[in-house]
DNA sequence: AAGATTAATATGTAGATACATAATAAAGTC
DNA sequence: GACTTTATTATGTATCTACATATTAATCTT
Protein backbone atom coordinates (compact mmCIF):
# COMPACT_ATOMS: atom_id res chain seq x y z
CA UNK A 1 0.00 0.00 0.00
CA UNK A 2 1.63 3.49 -0.87
CA UNK A 3 0.66 6.25 1.48
CA UNK A 4 2.33 8.78 -1.30
CA UNK A 5 -0.44 8.56 -3.50
CA UNK A 6 -2.08 11.58 -4.37
CA UNK A 7 -5.19 12.99 -2.76
CA UNK A 8 -8.57 11.99 -4.74
CA UNK A 9 -11.54 14.46 -3.91
CA UNK A 10 -13.08 12.01 -2.06
CA UNK A 11 -9.94 11.96 0.21
CA UNK A 12 -10.74 15.47 0.86
CA UNK A 13 -13.97 15.09 1.43
CA UNK A 14 -13.96 12.32 3.99
CA UNK A 15 -10.97 14.67 5.91
CA UNK A 16 -12.97 17.64 6.30
CA UNK A 17 -15.81 15.58 7.19
CA UNK A 18 -14.08 14.21 9.84
CA UNK A 19 -12.82 17.26 10.96
CA UNK A 20 -16.52 18.53 11.66
CA UNK A 21 -17.57 15.22 12.92
CA UNK A 22 -14.74 15.58 15.43
CA UNK A 23 -15.73 19.35 16.10
CA UNK A 24 -12.30 20.18 14.90
CA UNK A 25 -15.07 22.72 12.34
CA UNK A 26 -17.39 23.08 15.25
CA UNK A 27 -21.38 23.89 13.76
CA UNK A 28 -21.63 27.04 12.38
CA UNK A 29 -17.85 27.80 11.80
CA UNK A 30 -16.45 29.14 9.40
CA UNK A 31 -14.29 26.70 7.53
CA UNK A 32 -10.88 28.25 5.36
CA UNK A 33 -10.59 29.22 1.79
CA UNK A 34 -10.93 26.30 -0.67
CA UNK A 35 -7.39 27.58 -1.63
CA UNK A 36 -5.80 27.44 2.24
CA UNK A 37 -7.36 23.95 2.31
CA UNK A 38 -6.01 22.92 -1.15
CA UNK A 39 -2.40 24.13 0.31
CA UNK A 40 -2.48 22.49 3.85
CA UNK A 41 -3.13 18.85 2.61
CA UNK A 42 -1.16 19.50 -0.57
CA UNK A 43 -3.79 19.22 -3.67
CA UNK A 44 -5.52 21.56 -5.93
CA UNK A 45 -8.15 23.83 -5.34
CA UNK A 46 -10.46 22.03 -7.94
CA UNK A 47 -10.34 18.79 -5.90
CA UNK A 48 -10.78 20.70 -2.43
CA UNK A 49 -13.50 22.48 -4.75
CA UNK A 50 -15.02 18.69 -5.53
CA UNK A 51 -15.19 17.76 -2.10
CA UNK A 52 -17.01 21.09 -0.76
CA UNK A 53 -20.26 20.42 -3.54
CA UNK A 54 -20.42 17.03 -2.04
CA UNK A 55 -20.43 18.20 1.25
CA UNK A 56 -22.84 20.90 0.72
CA UNK A 57 -25.02 18.37 -1.44
CA UNK A 58 -24.66 16.16 1.68
CA UNK A 59 -26.08 18.81 3.76
CA UNK A 60 -23.10 19.55 6.11
CA UNK A 61 -21.63 22.84 5.14
CA UNK A 62 -23.24 25.66 3.38
CA UNK A 63 -21.29 27.41 0.91
CA UNK A 64 -21.74 31.45 -0.73
CA UNK A 65 -19.61 32.50 -3.07
CA UNK A 66 -17.12 35.35 -1.52
CA UNK A 67 -19.34 34.46 2.01
CA UNK A 68 -17.17 31.13 2.55
CA UNK A 69 -17.88 28.01 3.60
CA UNK A 70 -19.63 26.78 7.00
CA UNK A 71 -20.42 24.55 8.80
CA UNK A 72 -24.21 23.98 8.94
CA UNK A 73 -25.66 25.25 12.28
CA UNK A 74 -28.16 22.70 13.14
CA UNK A 75 -27.07 19.65 11.11
CA UNK A 76 -30.29 17.65 10.00
CA UNK A 77 -30.23 14.19 9.48
CA UNK A 78 -30.17 13.31 5.61
CA UNK A 79 -31.37 10.22 4.78
CA UNK A 80 -32.14 8.49 1.34
CA UNK A 81 -34.66 6.25 0.86
CA UNK A 82 -34.95 3.35 -2.41
CA UNK A 83 -38.14 3.02 -3.24
CA UNK A 84 -38.15 0.10 -5.92
CA UNK A 85 -40.38 -1.33 -8.35
CA UNK A 86 -42.43 -3.76 -5.77
CA UNK A 87 -41.57 -6.78 -7.92
CA UNK A 88 -38.14 -6.39 -7.27
CA UNK A 89 -38.38 -5.23 -3.68
CA UNK A 90 -40.29 -8.66 -3.49
CA UNK A 91 -37.39 -10.77 -5.06
CA UNK A 92 -34.73 -9.30 -3.55
CA UNK A 93 -36.10 -10.68 -0.12
CA UNK A 94 -35.97 -14.01 -1.52
CA UNK A 95 -39.52 -14.07 -2.11
CA UNK A 96 -42.14 -15.06 -5.03
CA UNK A 97 -43.56 -12.34 -6.25
CA UNK A 98 -47.00 -12.42 -7.52
CA UNK A 99 -49.80 -9.73 -8.13
CA UNK A 100 -53.82 -9.69 -8.38
CA UNK A 101 -55.73 -7.15 -10.30
CA UNK A 102 -58.62 -6.20 -8.03
CA UNK A 103 -60.32 -3.42 -9.86
CA UNK A 104 -60.32 -1.02 -12.87
CA UNK A 105 -62.13 1.94 -13.43
CA UNK A 106 -62.50 4.94 -15.32
CA UNK A 107 -63.79 7.62 -12.61
CA UNK A 108 -63.69 11.28 -12.17
CA UNK A 109 -61.63 12.61 -9.71
CA UNK A 110 -62.46 13.47 -6.29
CA UNK A 111 -61.39 16.24 -4.21
CA UNK A 112 -58.39 14.31 -2.44
CA UNK A 113 -56.78 13.03 -5.62
CA UNK A 114 -57.60 16.62 -7.34
CA UNK A 115 -54.93 18.43 -4.23
CA UNK A 116 -52.50 15.55 -4.71
CA UNK A 117 -52.09 17.01 -8.62
CA UNK A 118 -52.69 20.05 -7.47
CA UNK A 119 -55.08 20.33 -10.42
CA UNK A 120 -58.12 22.74 -9.64
CA UNK A 121 -60.74 20.84 -12.35
CA UNK A 122 -61.78 17.40 -12.13
CA UNK A 123 -60.81 14.74 -14.55
CA UNK A 124 -61.72 11.04 -15.86
CA UNK A 125 -59.13 9.09 -14.38
CA UNK A 126 -57.90 5.27 -14.79
CA UNK A 127 -58.28 3.44 -11.20
CA UNK A 128 -56.65 0.58 -10.69
CA UNK A 129 -56.49 -0.95 -7.41
CA UNK A 130 -54.25 -4.41 -6.88
CA UNK A 131 -52.43 -6.32 -4.55
CA UNK A 132 -49.01 -7.57 -4.15
CA UNK A 133 -48.13 -10.50 -2.67
CA UNK A 134 -44.63 -12.11 -1.95
CA UNK A 135 -44.92 -15.67 -1.78
CA UNK A 136 -48.69 -15.57 -1.32
CA UNK A 137 -49.25 -13.49 1.01
CA UNK A 138 -50.11 -10.05 1.31
CA UNK A 139 -47.57 -7.43 0.99
CA UNK A 140 -48.70 -4.27 -0.14
CA UNK A 141 -52.15 -2.76 -1.59
CA UNK A 142 -52.41 -0.04 -3.68
CA UNK A 143 -54.77 2.12 -4.64
CA UNK A 144 -53.38 4.25 -7.86
CA UNK A 145 -54.92 6.94 -10.10
CA UNK A 146 -53.51 7.08 -13.92
CA UNK A 147 -54.24 10.48 -15.87
CA UNK A 148 -55.68 9.06 -19.07
CA UNK A 149 -55.74 12.50 -21.21
CA UNK A 150 -52.00 12.16 -21.86
CA UNK A 151 -51.92 8.34 -22.47
CA UNK A 152 -54.63 7.08 -23.94
CA UNK A 153 -52.26 3.61 -24.35
CA UNK A 154 -53.15 2.72 -21.05
CA UNK A 155 -56.66 1.96 -21.52
CA UNK A 156 -55.42 -0.89 -23.72
CA UNK A 157 -52.81 -2.52 -21.00
CA UNK A 158 -53.76 -5.54 -19.66
CA UNK A 159 -52.55 -5.03 -16.12
CA UNK A 160 -53.01 -8.44 -15.59
CA UNK A 161 -50.14 -9.41 -17.03
CA UNK A 162 -48.12 -6.61 -15.68
CA UNK A 163 -49.31 -4.15 -12.92
CA UNK A 164 -50.26 -0.60 -13.35
CA UNK A 165 -46.85 -0.15 -11.09
CA UNK A 166 -44.57 -1.95 -13.42
CA UNK A 167 -45.83 -0.54 -16.69
CA UNK A 168 -45.64 2.87 -15.78
CA UNK A 169 -42.19 2.68 -14.44
CA UNK A 170 -41.01 1.24 -17.85
CA UNK A 171 -43.11 3.71 -20.18
CA UNK A 172 -43.84 6.59 -18.47
CA UNK A 173 -41.08 8.74 -17.05
CA UNK A 174 -42.03 11.72 -14.45
CA UNK A 175 -40.18 14.79 -14.30
CA UNK A 176 -41.48 15.62 -10.84
CA UNK A 177 -42.59 13.34 -7.69
CA UNK A 178 -43.38 14.11 -4.18
CA UNK A 179 -43.32 11.23 -1.83
CA UNK A 180 -44.94 11.16 1.47
CA UNK A 181 -44.74 8.44 4.26
CA UNK A 182 -47.58 7.89 7.24
CA UNK A 183 -49.38 5.58 9.09
CA UNK A 184 -52.89 4.74 8.98
CA UNK A 185 -55.01 1.70 10.70
CA UNK A 186 -56.20 -0.94 8.26
CA UNK A 187 -59.72 -0.70 8.04
CA UNK A 188 -62.26 -1.91 4.85
CA UNK A 189 -60.39 -2.86 1.83
CA UNK A 190 -56.77 -2.16 3.07
CA UNK A 191 -57.60 -4.45 5.73
CA UNK A 192 -59.80 -7.05 3.59
CA UNK A 193 -56.92 -7.48 1.07
CA UNK A 194 -54.23 -7.32 3.42
CA UNK A 195 -55.88 -10.12 5.28
CA UNK A 196 -55.25 -8.03 8.89
CA UNK A 197 -57.34 -7.18 11.52
CA UNK A 198 -59.54 -4.04 11.25
CA UNK A 199 -57.45 -1.21 13.22
CA UNK A 200 -53.12 -2.82 12.50
CA UNK A 201 -51.26 -0.20 12.13
CA UNK A 202 -50.19 0.20 8.29
CA UNK A 203 -47.24 1.88 7.01
CA UNK A 204 -48.42 4.15 3.96
CA UNK A 205 -46.39 5.62 0.86
CA UNK A 206 -47.59 8.28 -0.97
CA UNK A 207 -46.59 8.70 -4.55
CA UNK A 208 -47.14 11.14 -7.00
CA UNK A 209 -45.68 12.05 -10.38
CA UNK A 210 -46.54 14.98 -12.81
CA UNK A 211 -44.40 15.48 -16.42
CA UNK A 212 -43.94 19.38 -16.17
CA UNK A 213 -47.24 20.68 -14.56
CA UNK A 214 -49.08 17.24 -16.68
CA UNK A 215 -50.68 14.50 -13.73
CA UNK A 216 -49.41 11.36 -14.55
CA UNK A 217 -50.20 8.96 -11.41
CA UNK A 218 -50.86 8.91 -7.86
CA UNK A 219 -50.65 6.06 -5.73
CA UNK A 220 -51.26 5.15 -1.84
CA UNK A 221 -49.44 2.25 -1.21
CA UNK A 222 -50.16 0.46 1.94
CA UNK A 223 -47.73 -2.12 3.33
CA UNK A 224 -48.89 -5.20 5.21
CA UNK A 225 -48.20 -5.06 8.98
CA UNK A 226 -44.84 -5.13 10.21
CA UNK A 227 -43.43 -3.23 6.71
CA UNK A 228 -40.50 -1.41 7.56
CA UNK A 229 -38.39 1.08 5.08
CA UNK A 230 -34.40 1.13 6.14
CA UNK A 231 -32.60 4.26 4.30
CA UNK A 232 -29.39 3.65 2.28
CA UNK A 233 -26.10 4.05 3.69
CA UNK B 1 -31.08 35.99 -21.95
CA UNK B 2 -27.86 35.12 -23.94
CA UNK B 3 -28.53 31.72 -25.79
CA UNK B 4 -25.63 31.43 -26.78
CA UNK B 5 -23.55 30.84 -23.31
CA UNK B 6 -21.46 27.40 -22.82
CA UNK B 7 -23.05 24.55 -21.57
CA UNK B 8 -22.81 23.70 -17.70
CA UNK B 9 -22.37 20.55 -16.24
CA UNK B 10 -25.78 20.74 -14.73
CA UNK B 11 -27.45 22.13 -18.37
CA UNK B 12 -25.45 18.61 -19.72
CA UNK B 13 -27.07 16.95 -16.89
CA UNK B 14 -30.27 18.22 -17.43
CA UNK B 15 -30.52 17.60 -21.62
CA UNK B 16 -29.01 13.60 -20.89
CA UNK B 17 -32.09 13.53 -17.79
CA UNK B 18 -34.58 14.82 -20.58
CA UNK B 19 -33.49 11.69 -23.09
CA UNK B 20 -34.04 9.20 -20.68
CA UNK B 21 -37.54 10.62 -19.11
CA UNK B 22 -38.22 11.10 -23.30
CA UNK B 23 -36.82 7.31 -24.00
CA UNK B 24 -34.52 8.47 -26.58
CA UNK B 25 -32.34 6.43 -24.16
CA UNK B 26 -34.14 3.76 -23.09
CA UNK B 27 -33.87 1.72 -19.39
CA UNK B 28 -30.96 -0.69 -19.97
CA UNK B 29 -29.79 1.17 -22.70
CA UNK B 30 -26.30 2.20 -23.40
CA UNK B 31 -25.27 5.74 -23.51
CA UNK B 32 -22.78 7.21 -26.09
CA UNK B 33 -19.11 7.76 -25.00
CA UNK B 34 -18.85 10.73 -22.57
CA UNK B 35 -16.38 12.33 -25.12
CA UNK B 36 -19.04 11.71 -27.69
CA UNK B 37 -21.70 13.37 -26.07
CA UNK B 38 -19.05 16.10 -25.28
CA UNK B 39 -19.28 16.76 -29.12
CA UNK B 40 -22.05 16.30 -29.93
CA UNK B 41 -23.47 19.21 -27.30
CA UNK B 42 -20.05 20.83 -27.88
CA UNK B 43 -18.69 21.08 -24.81
CA UNK B 44 -15.64 19.34 -22.95
CA UNK B 45 -15.47 15.94 -21.29
CA UNK B 46 -15.24 17.20 -18.01
CA UNK B 47 -18.36 18.83 -18.24
CA UNK B 48 -19.82 15.35 -19.29
CA UNK B 49 -18.51 13.08 -16.75
CA UNK B 50 -19.55 15.87 -14.12
CA UNK B 51 -22.89 15.53 -15.25
CA UNK B 52 -22.87 11.81 -15.28
CA UNK B 53 -21.63 11.56 -11.38
CA UNK B 54 -24.89 13.38 -10.62
CA UNK B 55 -26.72 11.24 -12.71
CA UNK B 56 -25.41 8.07 -11.10
CA UNK B 57 -25.41 9.21 -7.88
CA UNK B 58 -29.54 10.24 -7.98
CA UNK B 59 -29.57 6.48 -9.53
CA UNK B 60 -30.62 7.14 -13.22
CA UNK B 61 -27.32 5.65 -14.75
CA UNK B 62 -24.97 2.98 -13.67
CA UNK B 63 -21.33 3.50 -14.60
CA UNK B 64 -18.94 1.24 -15.16
CA UNK B 65 -15.14 1.82 -16.21
CA UNK B 66 -14.30 0.88 -19.49
CA UNK B 67 -18.18 -1.11 -19.49
CA UNK B 68 -19.42 2.43 -20.23
CA UNK B 69 -22.68 4.08 -19.08
CA UNK B 70 -26.25 2.16 -19.21
CA UNK B 71 -29.29 3.64 -17.94
CA UNK B 72 -30.33 1.80 -15.17
CA UNK B 73 -33.00 -1.13 -16.19
CA UNK B 74 -35.49 -1.46 -13.21
CA UNK B 75 -35.18 2.36 -12.04
CA UNK B 76 -35.92 3.11 -8.74
CA UNK B 77 -37.81 5.84 -6.62
CA UNK B 78 -34.81 7.75 -4.56
CA UNK B 79 -35.98 9.88 -2.41
CA UNK B 80 -34.12 12.52 0.02
CA UNK B 81 -35.86 12.98 3.21
CA UNK B 82 -34.28 15.54 6.12
CA UNK B 83 -35.35 14.61 9.76
CA UNK B 84 -34.47 17.99 11.59
CA UNK B 85 -34.32 18.98 15.29
CA UNK B 86 -37.69 18.00 16.73
CA UNK B 87 -37.45 21.73 17.79
CA UNK B 88 -36.66 22.97 14.50
CA UNK B 89 -39.33 21.03 12.75
CA UNK B 90 -41.99 22.11 15.20
CA UNK B 91 -40.68 25.32 14.62
CA UNK B 92 -41.04 25.73 11.13
CA UNK B 93 -44.33 24.73 11.29
CA UNK B 94 -45.34 27.93 13.34
CA UNK B 95 -45.55 26.15 16.30
CA UNK B 96 -44.14 26.83 19.76
CA UNK B 97 -42.10 23.99 20.54
CA UNK B 98 -41.52 22.48 24.18
CA UNK B 99 -39.95 19.30 25.69
CA UNK B 100 -41.07 17.19 28.87
CA UNK B 101 -38.39 14.79 30.35
CA UNK B 102 -40.38 11.66 31.59
CA UNK B 103 -38.09 9.64 32.92
CA UNK B 104 -34.05 8.82 33.10
CA UNK B 105 -32.65 5.88 34.44
CA UNK B 106 -29.60 4.01 34.06
CA UNK B 107 -30.29 0.31 32.49
CA UNK B 108 -28.45 -2.75 31.44
CA UNK B 109 -29.52 -3.04 27.15
CA UNK B 110 -31.96 -5.33 26.43
CA UNK B 111 -31.66 -8.26 23.52
CA UNK B 112 -33.38 -5.67 21.19
CA UNK B 113 -31.45 -2.59 21.50
CA UNK B 114 -27.67 -4.80 21.44
CA UNK B 115 -29.59 -5.79 18.12
CA UNK B 116 -30.01 -1.96 17.15
CA UNK B 117 -26.07 -1.12 17.76
CA UNK B 118 -25.19 -4.43 16.53
CA UNK B 119 -23.09 -5.68 19.90
CA UNK B 120 -23.00 -8.50 21.45
CA UNK B 121 -22.59 -8.29 25.06
CA UNK B 122 -24.96 -5.67 27.57
CA UNK B 123 -23.92 -2.29 28.67
CA UNK B 124 -24.96 0.47 31.34
CA UNK B 125 -26.59 2.96 29.09
CA UNK B 126 -28.46 6.02 29.89
CA UNK B 127 -32.10 5.47 29.13
CA UNK B 128 -34.08 8.95 28.44
CA UNK B 129 -37.58 9.11 27.31
CA UNK B 130 -39.37 12.29 26.58
CA UNK B 131 -42.28 14.04 24.60
CA UNK B 132 -41.89 16.72 22.26
CA UNK B 133 -45.18 19.16 22.22
CA UNK B 134 -46.01 21.43 19.61
CA UNK B 135 -48.42 24.03 20.65
CA UNK B 136 -48.70 22.59 24.09
CA UNK B 137 -50.31 19.35 21.86
CA UNK B 138 -48.03 15.85 22.36
CA UNK B 139 -46.15 15.92 18.80
CA UNK B 140 -43.50 13.14 19.29
CA UNK B 141 -42.90 11.15 22.06
CA UNK B 142 -39.30 9.55 21.94
CA UNK B 143 -37.43 6.49 23.97
CA UNK B 144 -33.46 7.06 23.56
CA UNK B 145 -30.54 5.07 24.97
CA UNK B 146 -27.23 6.63 25.04
CA UNK B 147 -24.07 5.03 25.54
CA UNK B 148 -22.57 6.86 28.25
CA UNK B 149 -19.23 4.49 28.30
CA UNK B 150 -18.08 6.69 25.41
CA UNK B 151 -19.59 10.19 27.05
CA UNK B 152 -19.73 10.08 30.80
CA UNK B 153 -20.27 14.13 30.55
CA UNK B 154 -23.79 13.54 29.58
CA UNK B 155 -24.52 11.85 33.11
CA UNK B 156 -23.89 15.33 34.34
CA UNK B 157 -26.69 17.26 31.47
CA UNK B 158 -29.81 18.45 32.87
CA UNK B 159 -32.08 17.33 29.84
CA UNK B 160 -34.84 19.65 31.50
CA UNK B 161 -33.23 22.34 29.98
CA UNK B 162 -32.04 20.80 26.65
CA UNK B 163 -33.76 17.99 24.95
CA UNK B 164 -31.10 14.97 24.78
CA UNK B 165 -32.12 14.89 21.07
CA UNK B 166 -30.63 18.51 21.03
CA UNK B 167 -27.59 17.85 22.95
CA UNK B 168 -26.55 15.04 21.15
CA UNK B 169 -26.66 16.73 17.82
CA UNK B 170 -25.03 19.70 18.84
CA UNK B 171 -22.41 17.94 20.87
CA UNK B 172 -22.27 14.10 19.62
CA UNK B 173 -21.25 13.83 15.94
CA UNK B 174 -21.91 10.24 14.58
CA UNK B 175 -19.65 8.75 11.53
CA UNK B 176 -22.26 5.80 11.04
CA UNK B 177 -26.60 6.38 10.78
CA UNK B 178 -29.14 3.82 10.45
CA UNK B 179 -32.73 4.99 10.27
CA UNK B 180 -35.85 3.04 9.87
CA UNK B 181 -39.22 3.66 9.16
CA UNK B 182 -42.28 1.85 10.40
CA UNK B 183 -45.86 2.18 11.61
CA UNK B 184 -47.34 0.60 14.86
CA UNK B 185 -50.20 0.65 16.94
CA UNK B 186 -50.53 3.21 19.93
CA UNK B 187 -50.05 0.88 23.28
CA UNK B 188 -49.17 1.45 26.81
CA UNK B 189 -46.59 4.56 27.55
CA UNK B 190 -46.86 6.10 23.76
CA UNK B 191 -50.79 5.84 23.69
CA UNK B 192 -50.86 7.89 27.05
CA UNK B 193 -47.87 10.65 26.50
CA UNK B 194 -49.36 11.30 22.82
CA UNK B 195 -53.11 11.06 24.17
CA UNK B 196 -54.30 8.72 21.33
CA UNK B 197 -56.52 5.75 22.05
CA UNK B 198 -55.37 2.86 22.20
CA UNK B 199 -54.51 1.22 18.88
CA UNK B 200 -54.22 4.03 16.61
CA UNK B 201 -51.64 3.90 13.86
CA UNK B 202 -48.68 5.77 14.86
CA UNK B 203 -45.77 6.79 12.42
CA UNK B 204 -42.32 5.71 13.89
CA UNK B 205 -38.62 6.67 13.38
CA UNK B 206 -35.90 4.71 14.61
CA UNK B 207 -32.63 6.21 14.46
CA UNK B 208 -29.13 4.77 15.64
CA UNK B 209 -26.01 6.26 15.26
CA UNK B 210 -22.47 5.12 15.76
CA UNK B 211 -18.54 6.91 15.89
CA UNK B 212 -16.81 4.09 14.01
CA UNK B 213 -18.27 0.80 15.65
CA UNK B 214 -19.31 2.78 18.67
CA UNK B 215 -22.12 2.87 19.97
CA UNK B 216 -23.94 6.65 20.06
CA UNK B 217 -27.07 6.71 20.66
CA UNK B 218 -30.68 4.81 19.35
CA UNK B 219 -34.10 6.36 19.15
CA UNK B 220 -37.36 5.09 18.69
CA UNK B 221 -39.47 8.52 18.18
CA UNK B 222 -43.30 7.97 18.23
CA UNK B 223 -45.42 10.52 16.32
CA UNK B 224 -48.80 11.88 16.91
CA UNK B 225 -51.31 10.91 14.94
CA UNK B 226 -51.21 12.47 11.32
CA UNK B 227 -47.97 12.63 11.43
CA UNK B 228 -46.37 12.81 7.55
CA UNK B 229 -43.60 12.84 6.06
CA UNK B 230 -42.36 14.51 3.03
CA UNK B 231 -39.63 14.08 1.05
CA UNK B 232 -37.08 16.98 -0.53
CA UNK B 233 -37.59 17.91 -3.67
C1' DA C 1 -24.49 60.55 6.81
C1' DA C 2 -27.10 58.19 3.24
C1' DG C 3 -26.80 56.47 -1.12
C1' DA C 4 -24.49 55.05 -5.27
C1' DT C 5 -20.33 53.36 -7.43
C1' DT C 6 -16.29 50.64 -7.55
C1' DA C 7 -12.95 47.33 -6.01
C1' DA C 8 -11.76 43.10 -3.81
C1' DT C 9 -12.61 38.34 -2.87
C1' DA C 10 -14.31 33.50 -2.43
C1' DT C 11 -16.77 30.26 -4.74
C1' DG C 12 -18.58 28.43 -9.40
C1' DT C 13 -17.51 26.88 -13.85
C1' DA C 14 -15.40 25.21 -18.38
C1' DG C 15 -11.66 23.52 -20.72
C1' DA C 16 -7.23 21.19 -21.79
C1' DT C 17 -3.96 17.83 -20.62
C1' DA C 18 -2.08 13.95 -18.63
C1' DC C 19 -2.27 9.91 -16.35
C1' DA C 20 -4.75 6.04 -13.40
C1' DT C 21 -7.73 2.14 -13.27
C1' DA C 22 -10.86 -1.39 -14.25
C1' DA C 23 -13.00 -4.27 -17.49
C1' DT C 24 -13.14 -6.15 -21.72
C1' DA C 25 -11.29 -7.94 -26.05
C1' DA C 26 -7.54 -9.80 -28.54
C1' DA C 27 -3.56 -12.33 -29.00
C1' DG C 28 -0.48 -15.63 -27.70
C1' DT C 29 0.83 -20.04 -25.28
C1' DC C 30 0.58 -24.83 -23.71
C1' DG D 1 -9.86 -25.71 -26.36
C1' DA D 2 -8.45 -23.82 -21.82
C1' DC D 3 -5.45 -20.74 -19.85
C1' DT D 4 -2.45 -16.79 -19.51
C1' DT D 5 -0.74 -12.54 -21.12
C1' DT D 6 -1.17 -8.36 -23.48
C1' DA D 7 -3.49 -4.55 -25.70
C1' DT D 8 -7.45 -1.63 -25.88
C1' DT D 9 -10.87 1.32 -24.21
C1' DA D 10 -14.14 4.07 -21.36
C1' DT D 11 -14.51 6.03 -17.13
C1' DG D 12 -12.05 8.19 -12.95
C1' DT D 13 -8.99 11.58 -11.32
C1' DA D 14 -5.80 15.62 -10.54
C1' DT D 15 -4.01 19.90 -11.97
C1' DC D 16 -3.61 24.36 -14.26
C1' DT D 17 -5.60 28.17 -16.46
C1' DA D 18 -8.90 31.42 -17.36
C1' DC D 19 -12.96 33.54 -16.58
C1' DA D 20 -17.90 34.14 -14.38
C1' DT D 21 -20.65 35.54 -10.54
C1' DA D 22 -22.26 36.82 -6.20
C1' DT D 23 -21.37 39.28 -2.13
C1' DT D 24 -19.01 41.94 0.88
C1' DA D 25 -15.97 45.87 1.77
C1' DA D 26 -14.20 50.21 0.40
C1' DT D 27 -14.65 54.41 -1.90
C1' DC D 28 -16.65 58.14 -3.83
C1' DT D 29 -20.54 61.25 -4.44
C1' DT D 30 -24.28 64.54 -2.97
Amino acid sequence: MNEQTRLSWTDVRDEIRARILSRAYAPGDKLPRDEDIAQELGCARSTVHRAMQDLSQIGLVERKRKGGTHVRADPVTRATFDIPITRREVEQRGSIYSCQLISRTVEQTPLPIMARFGITHPAEMLRVKALHLADNRPYIFEDRWIDVGSMPEILDVDFSLESANEWLVHNKPYSRLDVRFSAMNAEGESARYLDTPTGSALFVIERTTWIGAEPITTVQAVAAPGYQLVAQN
